[in-house]
DNA sequence: AACTCGTGGGC
DNA sequence: TGCCCAAGAGT
């Protein structure tokens, strides 16, 4: 394990290679709101950075504020969302901007604990928003945090599959104590997690630790355990998934038929642009149909009549 | 504590 | 090609 006590040259280091390497994403510059930080960090859970930036851009241009968001029905952020995966996180952001625009005068809060009590926003959003937004001491632990710890200090091929205590109290004893350092430290153990250490195929020969890095002095050991994928294929998920994209192609409840018997020939109207070859590939029975066609309704993704559906 | 929740690029 | 995985949260 990485010695502690030299956790200062582990900030030098990460830090100095931040200055140089970091990219220029829009939330991360001077003039971006801490409205645009934290759209920015809904967006960017479990979503690449590259699939975001346009998505955030017309974001922004649509609802530079909590109250113009909160002002929207929630149906029109979930189609905003597009195809950005994980639909509930439009929801949610709606419902923070509901709750900021009513419990807090329209501004985001910069406390971590407020942050906390709003929808969709957790322990790792309320912290990211606290440091980003408005440069205060917070400890940022992320999947790019965890896996840097992971290597550089304890020397292991990956983190522990869930977040835990042990983890947690390392991040906090590697937080530089200067706020200012402490916020650049965060971004940049990110940066770093996302750019060169990497889950697969670290690029270690552009890493600022290599000479130092736990995992590289042990010979870079194997996972002690293999991740479980995330089933797709003939799953609900995959249904589910081509239902929204006809309900957010709709702008009308749209009859229960068309989301649940594309058997053969589905006949859609012309002003509902649907990406029905998702649809037709789908081999799913009609069990498996009626409880997504349910969940919809149950996650009041659809709400109201149940034999039409919307947003 | 373990599961579930979408989507698409990279290898 | 098929599998892996990505700035997590909620239950």
């Amino acid at each position: 394990m990485f010695n502690l006590q030299n956790s200062h040259e582990l900030h030098h280091r990460i830090n100095t290679w931040y200055q140089h390497h970091a990219r220029d994403l829009p939330w991360r510059r001077a003039d971006c709101t801490a409205w645009g930080v934290m759209v920015s960090e809904f967006m960017l859970q479990q979503t690449p950075v590259n699939r975001v930036l346009p998505v955030w851009e017309e974001w922004m241009r649509r609802w530079p504020t909590p109250a113009s968001l909160a002002a929207e029905d929630s149906a029109e952020a979930v189609r905003a969302w597009g195809r950005l995966g994980y639909p509930r996180r439009a929801q949610r952001l709606h419902g923070a901007a509901v709750a900021i625009t009513k419990h807090h005068d329209g501004e985001v809060p910069a406390d971590y604990d407020e942050l906390l009590e709003l929808p969709g926003v957790g322990a790792y959003t309320a912290a990211a928003i606290t440091v980003f937004a408005f440069g205060r001491r917070a400890t940022v632990i992320d999947t790019n945090i965890r896996r840097v710890h992971a290597r550089a200090v304890m020397g292991k091929a990956l983190p522990h599959k869930h977040l835990n205590a042990a983890e947690t109290n390392l991040a906090e004893e590697l937080m530089p104590q200067n706020t200012a350092v402490s916020c650049v430290w965060n971004a940049s153990v990110m940066e770093l997690g996302a750019l060169v250490c990497v889950a697969k195929n670290p690029r270690c020969e552009q890493c600022p630790l290599e000479d130092i890095c736990a995992w590289v002095k042990e010979g870079k050991p194997q996972a002690e355990y293999t991740p479980t994928g995330q089933s797709w294929h003939g799953t609900d998920r995959q249904l589910r998934g081509a239902m929204m994209a006809v309900l957010r192609a709709a702008h009308a409840p749209v009859p229960r038929e068309l989301l649940t018997d594309f058997s053969t020939d589905i006949t859609v109207p012309d002003a509902l642009k649907v990406p029905v070859q998702d649809l037709r590939k789908l081999d799913s029975s009609q069990e498996q149909i009626d409880r997504c066609y349910s969940g919809l309704l149950k996650d009041k993704l659809a709400k109201e009549r149940k034999d039409r559906v919307s947003l």
